[in-house]
DNA sequence: CTGCCATGGTAAACGCACTTTACCACAAGG
DNA sequence: CCTTGTGGTAAAGTGCGTTTACCATGGCAG
């Protein structure tokens, strides 16, 4: 069944609200934006989890185990992921020579214009945002929210 | 495995930052930690999906059919998590007399001391924002992000 | 009244994606 | 050597959400 979303529009008080929902609900939104563009440009393939790989600041020069890490899966599932974007044609894994079993990921050609892609819907709903609040409280939001995310409180 | 969460600590530029990764690190952090401190607090049997129906603004006299729409997903997949905080005591689901088959979800007293931990645990962690930042940043913050989930831009 | 359909809910089967458990390869250090 | 740490992989099991299908009630057209 395709799921529907619809928003209750019940007349909810500002005071009512904390900062969980408050962060939730856009940056949901976001996220199923991205899944949903992504997948109207072109990159069909690519579905909720592989999000998890293709995260800012992306999977390029990294390694499994530490894209697990801030991931927040295990290795395995990780390698799961590498597995399929591997065979979907969007990354590469090499090893790295005198490095024990290291590997490394590699964005191909395709992997770079996903990720591109993923930024330039980003780029379009910042702009969205800002035609929405104006410059000045926009840029306040985002000043605001890298002092949280530099706090030990965004772990 | 245990999965261990660790940031990389590299140089990023407020620059480089997009407003998908800054909403998304701090809303993923306190959702862990919520789940992680209802665990402590006695309410161990509470997962991850669970939180789907304790989602602000709570299930209490809500349809299962209402509650799957707004947390995205099949009303197949609420009612087995319903079924599942029924059995565990969080929730009773009645029949409503003369409207069909409708059924309301209230929550019992244990339900509701989980709804409330909840939001113990959101009002402690705006307090060490409000900390970190200044309770003026704060509420300029709190106050943006109620603009933007105002708007269509949330949905 | 009666047959049809819209609404709301439920059940079973399936499939994906994550964890658990286990193991392999290489390097460094005793 | 043998051990330990690091990094990666493989297979089995499981949890959870979708798909598919069906049931019950109330409203309404004829």
């Amino acid at each position: 069944m395709e799921v529907k979303r619809k928003m209750t529009k019940s007349p909810i008080k500002p005071a009512e609200m904390l900062i969980g929902a408050l962060l939730r609900v856009p940056a949901q939104a976001i996220h199923r934006r991205i899944i949903h563009e992504l997948n109207e440009a072109g990159f069909e393939e690519l579905r909720v989890p592989h999000m998890a790989v293709l995260q800012f600041p992306g999977p390029d020069g990294a390694r499994p185990g530490a894209l697990a890490e801030r991931a927040g899966i295990s290795k395995q599932a990780m390698n799961q992921l590498l597995r399929s974007l591997e065979s979907l044609g969007y990354i590469v894994r090499s090893d790295v020579p005198n490095k024990g079993r290291a590997r490394i990921v590699r964005l191909t050609r395709r992997g770079r214009a996903a990720y591109a892609k993923i930024h330039d819907i980003l780029r379009e709903i910042e702009r969205e945002w800002m035609a929405e609040l104006g410059p000045r409280r926009f840029a306040e939001l985002k000043e605001i929210l890298f002092l949280i995310w530099q706090s030990p409180l965004a772990r």
